[in-house]
RNA sequence: GGCCAGUUCGUCUAACGGUUAGGACUCAAGAUUUUCAUUCUUGCAAUAGGGGUUCGAUUCCCCUACUGGCUACCA
């Protein structure tokens, strides 16, 4: 490894919202440079004007900043950069339709070099190339031995060159694959690896039609321009590994070359495949850390709207295609920066699990105190138009929150904490209120209006006594008063909540009940 | 089809030549309990197949199968 300061990006291209596989390959390069006492770029690369979406970088830049993931560098959200603490921007702008200008020498530099060439071929000729080979069970493929059959600069006068090139944006610059040469790269998580340049294809370096670079040709500039020492991406980068290798050396920066490492992929919980957008709807899932509503309207769900905390979110993610070698599996971003290391990547493809995200969110939940869990349920009471006390949303809380997993699942195990039964459950109703059980009923409304102080303590004890003496089981008693006072075969011990609730409700329940039933 | 990568319980994964192949999620059973949960205990469940190398292979090598990615003037 090289002595220089470690420095990573995150390249996303703003073509829709950020999903969670985008979100890991963020974390473990924001992990990477936090470990190494580097930097973290944000680095957006919008080079395709047709798939631009309006909105999407806000997105990314929203769902980095939830999830705690904050770059050092790079654009923001005010469309600016961050600055370094000496206040300079070293290697701004970080959007790359803001660096257009830049590229068109490197790309001239290649064809000067004669590593790269104009080619001619209309999108139509393309196509009908495709389409013919595919007809005989082939695969196009624009390789060394294409390019010779077809017009290009490399079998053409440099004058009718020249005049082409003037006359309309009917060209594109290729990278001219050498024929049949070995590249030996070498990967931070799959090691070494080889490959023939002769299966390699002709990649369009430049797009006439708007003026622009292609990705490899802007993401290689890029990494080389801003110093960028380890490239951390998506699996799905590794075909590429090879021209990029090649853009490398032909630009003769082989010593500045970052070291790469790729990520395994996630996959989809069933089926097969790599997650995507539809598996979400489709088995009730985000793939999205937050809600995002596309140019069209249609909208799609977030963690972060559907209760997660970001950091049980981001704990989740960090144990997909990677581990720590131990057993524990709870870990907060400063315990994940100290133990993260690329060599503990997983090289394999992790198939997600939601219900495994859902447990996680809720060791996150178990791990905040009474006040901190009434502190985010108050909210949700409000919305409800239940006025409370802090106090009594505590009480509730702490008596309810380990049989949730998110905040929002509190409401429906405790409303009757707030609201009286507004029926009873036809099944427990059947099982409990028999002959006879309506005067016992009667019998313990008497001890519950005499029991003071009215706690959970002293009415628990001032029940069994009562109990005991008049020979009943605690069982019937008990089930009876809370089809009463709940409605419902649920919830915490009955003591606890007729303290919660009061005496006064209490006593108002079990008139209604003794009337209604 | 071609190229590249991968393959341990249903899922996420540990074991970097010697373990009764471990943990977590899910599921099931039992205990506790006034209900429902929680909690605790227990259980089910894996080295893709075939060849090598080795005293010994989950681990190293080869072949096959399967899985995934890529194969655009997209990233």
């Amino acid at each position: 490894m090289s002595k220089e300061k470690v420095r990573v990006r995150f390249a996303p291209s703003p073509t829709g919202p950020l999903h969670m596989g985008g979100v890991r390959t963020a974390l473990f390069n924001y992990l990477f440079a936090r470990k190494h006492g580097g930097t973290f770029v944000l680095r957006i690369e919008d080079t395709d004007m047709q798939r631009f979406v309006p909105g999407a970088e806000q997105y990314i830049i929203d769902a980095l900043r939830w999830c705690g993931i904050v770059p050092d560098e790079g654009v923001d959200d005010s469309g600016s950069v961050v600055s370094e603490p000496s206040g300079r921007h070293p290697y701004a702008p970080y959007r790359q339709s803001d660096r257009k200008n830049l590229y068109e020498k490197y790309a001239l530099q290649l064809v000067n070099r004669n590593d790269a060439y104009y080619a001619f071929d209309t999108p139509a000729e393309l196509a009908s190339y495709r389409h013919e080979a595919e007809s005989q069970g082939e695969t196009f493929i624009y390789n060394h031995a294409f390019r010779k059959k077809t017009v290009n600069s490399l079998n053409m006068d440099p004058a009718e060159v020249s005049r082409r090139i003037g006359e309309s944006n009917n060209w594109v610059i290729r990278f001219k694959v050498p024929e049949d040469k070995t590249i030996a790269m070498h990967d931070l998580i799959r090691g070494d690896i080889s490959v023939q340049s002769g299966t390699l294809d002709d990649k369009v370096l430049w797009k006439a039609q708007d003026g622009l670079p292609t990705y490899h040709l802007a993401n290689i500039v890029d990494d080389y321009l801003m110093r960028i020492t380890h490239v951390i991406r998506g699996e799905e980068w590794l075909p590429s590994l090879p021209l990029h290798y090649l853009l490398y050396e032909s630009f003769g920066w082989q010593k500045q070359r970052p070291q790469f490492a790729h990520l395994p992929l996630l996959l989809k919980p069933d089926g097969q495949g790599k997650l995507s957008k539809r598996d979400g709807d489709r088995l009730g899932f985000p793939v999205f850390p937050l809600e995002w509503t596309s140019p069209s309207g249609e909208k799609s769900r977030g963690y972060r709207e559907d209760g997660y905390y970001p950091e049980a979110f981001i704990n989740m993610i960090a144990l997909l295609g990677w581990n720590p070698g131990t057993e524990q599996e709870i870990f907060s971003m400063e315990e994940l920066t100290a133990r993260f290391s690329l060599e503990r990547v997983i090289k394999s493809g992790a198939r997600f699990n939601p219900e495994k995200a859902k447990w996680f969110n809720q060791q996150y939940l178990r791990n905040r105190s009474d006040s901190q869990l009434a502190q985010d349920f108050l909210p949700l009471l409000r919305d409800r138009g239940i006025t409370t006390t802090a106090l009594k949303a505590e009480q509730v809380v702490s008596l309810i929150r380990n049989r949730a997993g998110f905040v929002k699942d509190f409401w429906d195990l405790s409303d009757y904490f707030f609201i009286p039964p507004e029926s009873y459950d036809p099944a427990m109703q059947k099982k409990i209120w028999k002959p006879g059980i309506r005067s016992i009923v009667e019998g313990t409304r008497k001890v519950l209006a005499l029991c003071e102080p009215f706690d959970a303590t002293t009415i628990e004890q001032a029940l069994h006594r009562w109990i005991e003496a008049e020979g009943f089981k605690t069982g019937q008693v008990m089930n009876a008063l809370r089809l009463c006072l709940v409605g419902k075969p649920q919830g915490p011990g009955l003591s606890d909540i007729m303290a919660v609730i009061g005496r006064e409700d209490t006593l108002k329940r079990i008139d209604h009940a003794l009337n209604t039933l």
